[in-house]
DNA sequence: GTCTATATAGGGATAGAC
DNA sequence: GTCTATCCCTATATAGAC
């Protein structure tokens, strides 16, 4: 609009085009197995055009990681937002949680257990996005009325575990659904306390 | 001793070093990132030599799998062999599970969430190992007193994701011990049920 | 059995034309 | 901004000497 430059060919700029085309590969064959090559290929792009945009394989990494954990962030305060009890918000954040992680926009990928190994200053920013979301976890789990002898930090992060995992047992063609995935584990955990999950 | 052939400067022979080194490698740096020349230096070996023993990377990877399976099968069924209680039993499992992935054997790799796109026709052996080890907390679980609306697959899965996903977060020199992690995990589970772990 | 040497392929990245 | 062409490195794997 501004520019008169005509942008709405792909329906978005060719830097967001990237993203979202390494998004999902990354996210179908992993970092390592993706090459620049196949992203330049599958984006409409030749090799060489990526680094008009990115410096290195690495950059586009740290773009996807970053925008992925802005959705992931942005999703779980929307869904614990409506919520008062805390097993309520807890469930709310597993089924939006689940949600991001499982359907097939590729953007969550990167809770991969490991990194590209990047270089170990920009591992921290890696590391400052993830604990930036787990802080919203950790917020939910701490009002829980959990037992004295439960870790919150060791719940929090075998919470995250279970969620996380179903990435590599979901299939979209059978089986439970995203949401029920979150439901699920959330009624595993609490009926240990609750018993049910009910807005008080 | 029935050859006469001196094997014991390694204290094993060229074909398992080989097997140990590139288990403790793909763990610490997954497959893609271990090369054959890092099995090959760490070993001792050049990388040539490492193809009088395999005939591909891809074999090391399925030895190291089948080896590794076998070594947590065996945990598993040890575990739960003293006990009657099915949580107790389920809470043995756990802890071995968590010993036997988190000890710096490196042989556990092979629960990361992805295969190194093996040939389909290999994948199938793979997988029937998995099937095999899960065949065996499926069975526990199914002993469980779980409410009507729990799903023991899905269960199942969810407790294998709270304990593999500890891979991305222990850390030997801090935080709880992998056997407190298995033993945390089932707490956080019965508790839902029984209240505690302990035999009837 | 282990080594030396190398074939062959694919990777990330760059220079410079257009 | 995108392409062509290519550099340079690293990877797996092999052939054949020892």
């Amino acid at each position: 609009m501004l520019t008169g430059v005509d942008l709405a060919t792909e329906g978005v700029d060719r830097f967001q085009l990237i993203v979202n085309t390494s998004a999902k590969l990354f996210s179908e064959k992993g970092f390592d197995r993706t090459s620049i090559r196949d992203i330049a290929s599958a984006a409409g792009l030749l090799p060489g055009s990526l680094y008009y945009y990115f410096k290195s394989k690495e950059e586009i990494f740290l773009e996807v990681h970053s925008q992925g954990m802005k959705i992931l962030s942005d999703a779980a305060r929307e869904a614990i937002a409506p919520h008062k009890d805390p097993w309520c918000k807890l469930e709310a954040l597993a089924v939006a949680h689940s949600q991001v992680l499982l359907d097939d926009s590729g953007f969550m990928f990167m809770v991969a257990a490991r990194f590209p190994e990047c270089i170990a200053e920009q591992n921290q920013i890696l590391m400052k996005q993830r604990d930036e979301y787990e802080a919203i976890i950790a917020e939910v789990i701490g009002e829980l009325d959990l037992a004295a002898d439960i870790d919150s930090d060791v719940f929090r992060l075998q919470f995250l575990g279970a969620l996380n995992w179903a990435q590599t047992w979901y299939r979209k063609d059978r089986g439970m659904a995203p949401k029920d995935i979150g439901k699920h584990l959330v009624k595993i955990l609490c009926s240990a306390h609750n018993g049910t999950v009910r807005e008080k």
